[in-house]
RNA sequence: GGGCGCGUAGCUCAAUGGCAGAGCAGCGGCCUUUUAAGCCGUUUGUUGAGGGUUCGAUCCCCUCCGCGCUCACCA
């Protein structure tokens, strides 16, 4: 049974003696002419001609203002805010007092009249009959817009309690509407970047999240269990290896824009189920994938903030490409002053590591792979502000990856890097099957050790492989990571609707 | 998982080892052009939960829960 605090139970009062008097509370049916924009726009031009202008409104309540026998109210819909006026004279003094005592903040109202001009100028609908459309049983969060002279607008007594308002989202975005924005925005991110795939020719594909096996990352899965095939499920970490066995089928541009799943520490820019992009371009190498890169980012800032010249935290970015390219040995060489090509050993990196920077402390167990990642995150990562693309990776973190020719050790690969953070990750995509199934069993070996992430291998995408895959550049990238760029937000929770959260209680 | 911090009314926030407060919201009035409307009056608390110290704990101590920051993890 609901514990009903004690302003709910006056509402819920409220609501039995609406229904007494025949109001039904929760209405089937609701009518709107006009969203407020509309009605205030049309009113602007028909005021100058001095036509009337009828509207029917219809809106969440946002704010109210009763004063005797006149009363103003302030409601809220998809376009913006809209302000009533009540007057005795039209609605008859009854209907008036059944709104200023029965009507509370955050009730849905359908209202019709016309619209005039108040003394002060606001573009303001006249009341001539009004309904209820939805109570409202629980207070919402009683925010507050002060406009100053200047109309900048303050918000007083605001929802900012960062736990309520993503456990509460359906609040937040109640009472917030930057927040809606930025969901807007978000949808058109996602929209921009379909419609940039689409537009080069890529076909939309989607792939099991429910799957026998994981793999195409380094990540530990979430486990599940399908009762009538008596076997544990996965769900994914990436998309890869199935994106890329549509290569195989000779489906040659394919992407998917969908949720990986990764049982990993939840962080600023972590969550356990995240929306991933990645697509997988036959034919095509690295080198491609970072021009198609570049313009897809910037084409989306382009469509969503009609600028590539953005704003994150304190750095003025420009998105416009070219964007700076820098092999990665060279700006860990430029910032850490280490030449990793110098030391091929994990052993002779640590050394030098420790002899340049005694008081940096990377993991004494690390292989060379996580090495030079330690000098990436460590030295180089702070830098990349400017949208930089870094290319050419050690292979042994690299398993996916096809060896740049002549050059065992070292795999044609890049991550984007906008804002000091990694936004994409692609590389020309391994196609040879027995490279593959020995860097698989490789990874086995690596991982053998550090028990929780062992890698199983996928003998269906070795076989897949073995049909033939055609030479191809694979490009995966974080949407929600672009999502907080191009937004400017410094929380992964500030761009999902629903971040993951401990249950209650 | 580790470290640090926070949790007080519906919301935003104050305060104190000795009756827990303000503004807004709510409730009762007044008010026919207001817009954080105003004025008069008024209600509201398991101070996150449990335990301990104390004559007395919201405050001090312990445990737990939740959140935030941070580190680790995350090719």
């Amino acid at each position: 049974m609901t514990d009903y605090t004690q302003l709910e139970k006056v509402r819920l009062q409220k609501l039995e003696e609406l229904r007494a008097e025949g109001v039904e509370p929760f209405p089937t049916r609701a009518k709107r002419t006009h969203l407020s924009a509309e009605a205030i726009a049309e009113f602007e031009s028909a005021e100058k001609e001095n036509k009337e202008v009828k509207a029917t409104l219809a809106g969440r309540i946002r704010a109210m203002r009763t004063m005797g026998k006149i009363s103003f109210a302030h409601i809220e819909d998809g376009a913006g805010k809209a302000q009533l006026f009540f007057r005795a004279n039209e609605v008859g003094k009854e209907r008036l007092d059944l709104f200023n005592k029965m009507f509370d903040l955050g009730d849905f109202i359908q209202a019709e009249g016309v619209m005039f001009r108040t003394k002060s100028g606001e573009v303001t609908l006249h009341v001539h009959d009004f309904h209820l459309l939805a109570k409202s049983v629980s207070p919402l969060p009683a925010a507050k817009d002060e406009t100053l002279e200047d109309g900048t607008v303050v918000r007083h007594a605001a929802l900012e309690h960062p736990e309520l308002r993503a456990r509460q989202r359906y609040a937040d975005l109640a009472v917030n509407p930057d927040v809606r924005e930025t969901f807007r925005k978000r949808a058109g991110i996602i929209k921009s970047l379909r419609e940039f795939l689409d537009g080069k020719g890529f076909l939309e594909v989607e792939t099991p999240i429910l799957q026998p096996l994981y793999g195409g990352a380094a990540a530990r899965p979430f486990v599940t269990h399908h009762n009538e095939l008596e076997q544990d499920m996965y769900l994914r970490i990436s998309f890869e290896l199935y994106l890329k066995r549509l290569l195989v089928g000779n489906l040659e541009k394919v992407y998917e824009i969908g949720r990986d799943f990764r049982n990993e520490g939840v962080s600023f820019k972590h969550n356990p189920e995240f929306t991933q992009l990645e697509f997988y371009w036959a034919y095509a190498d690295y080198l491609q994938v970072m021009e198609l890169t570049e313009q897809m980012v910037s084409f989306t800032a382009q469509q969503v903030l009609g600028t590539m010249k953005i704003k994150y935290k304190e750095n003025e970015i420009d998105l416009t490409p070219p964007w700076k390219r820098l092999e990665m040995r060279e700006g860990i060489k430029q910032t850490s002053g280490i030449d990793i090509a110098e030391y091929t050993s994990a052993e002779e990196l640590h050394k030098a590591i420790r002899a340049k920077h005694p008081n940096k402390t990377p993991d004494p167990k690390a292989t060379r792979g996580k090495l030079i990642d330690f000098l990436l995150s460590e030295f180089l990562e702070p830098t990349l502000i400017q949208p930089t693309f870094l290319y050419n990776y050690p292979r042994d973190i690299s398993p996916l990856a096809k060896s740049i020719p002549n050059d065992a050790l070292t795999v044609e690969r890049f991550e984007g890097y906008v804002a000091g953070f990694e936004l994409c990750n692609a590389f020309t995509e391994l196609n040879d099957p027995l490279d593959q199934e020995s860097r698989f069993l490789e990874m086995g070996r690596d991982y053998a050790e550090g028990d929780d992430e062992k890698h199983p291998l996928d003998e269906d995408y070795l076989r897949a492989m073995r049909y033939g895959m055609p030479p191809n550049g694979g490009f995966g990238m974080g949407v929600d990571r672009l999502a907080m760029l191009l937004l400017d937000k410094h929380s992964i929770r500030e761009v999902l609707l629903f971040p993951a959260l401990r249950k209650e209680e």
